[in-house]
DNA sequence: TGCAACATGTAAGAGGTTACATGATTAC
DNA sequence: GTAATCATGTAACCTCTTACATGTTGCA
């Protein structure tokens, strides 16, 4: 059996919930699961072909003529089911704002204060998204089913930009003891 | 001046604490980072070499001797300064978990609560490590100019496993819905 | 004496991004 | 007609991890 690829499961992922081209592919993980996941071109077209290969999903209409639709199998579905079986794979954690704060006396305060400002705006960007998103999302009839585990994936979000926001603040009060 | 490295700022930065070997390097990074930031042995030793041929660091003691010491110089902290203030690069987002839940219900309402009780006790743990970490670093005179920034990193890790936790009992509550 | 931990490095390869090349279709 | 968008793919390159090879030091 072949080795497991995360980028595979997004594939299949997405293309179960429609067949779409390659470039709507990029676009839906972009939209939809962009606030968790990501996946560049570079990807996406190496993948499809791997996958047509494997005969996980069809192609329907040629390359060449522009526009060809990838539609996933039964076999596919099997896999998928497969894949999300899998354990997880963590990540090795890479947080470029953490590592600036821990250096933050070489940094300087000043630099510390802004980068903790810029990373709570950022938060609070995410909070409206995430509002409008859950909003949209409930509204999608046709997608029912999905819909609840969508929201779990949202409230995550919504409870990871909360914690921000509120460690950004503290974070803006302790800089100033340092600061005095 | 050449490109940003992110690896040269976590290096760069561990000397700027004390002067250490390569290997004690990598055990630093992994004990006093570890809860945001990782190198491998793959990229320490290359990037050493690196910073010695930039003269940004300076060995004392051979190689072939067994052991040798890095010390940051001058050049060196300048040139962590200027890295640290570069814009945070910000990692394209893979979170195998909310990968999982978006699927759920290809996956399994079941399997998606084990996944979550498991990043729950993941949090739990997480937790406890970081009150053990700020009681330490509390208690380390020799950096107090440095405490007051690593308790902001500290802080931050604590915020997120909370967040992870309150967010963990809304899902189990949800899928509960869910199942029924 | 032999094992565990300390220490340094290299090589292979996986995985991923970016830029480039190319062309079709649609809207103005 | 021409610009923007849709669409497919490749090539170069970079980063990082893993496994391997090698040797030293301390200690039970």
């Amino acid at each position: 059996m072949a080795r497991a690829s995360q980028t595979h499961m997004a594939v299949l992922g997405a293309l179960s919930i429609e067949p779409m081209t390659g470039y709507a592919l990029r676009e839906t993980i972009r939209d939809v699961l962009g606030h968790f996941w990501s996946e560049s071109f570079g990807q996406i077209y190496p993948a499809l072909a791997e996958l047509e290969r494997l005969e996980l999903v069809e192609r329907s209409g040629s390359a060449k003529a522009g526009s060809s639709t990838f539609t996933i199998t039964a076999a596919g579905r099997r896999r998928l089911r497969e894949l999300l079986g899998e354990p997880v794979q963590v990540a090795p954690a890479r947080n470029g704002l953490m590592l600036r704060l821990f250096f933050g006396r070489t940094l300087g305060v000043e630099a510390c204060r802004e980068l903790v400002v810029a990373a709570e705006a950022d938060a609070q960007r995410r909070l409206l998204e995430f509002d409008a998103l859950a909003v949209q999302v409930a509204g999608e009839t046709q997608h029912a089913a999905d819909e609840p585990f969508w929201q779990l994936t949202i409230s995550a979000g919504r409870h990871s930009a909360q914690a921000t926001i509120a460690w950004a603040q503290e974070c803006l009060a302790a800089l100033d003891e340092v600061a005095r």
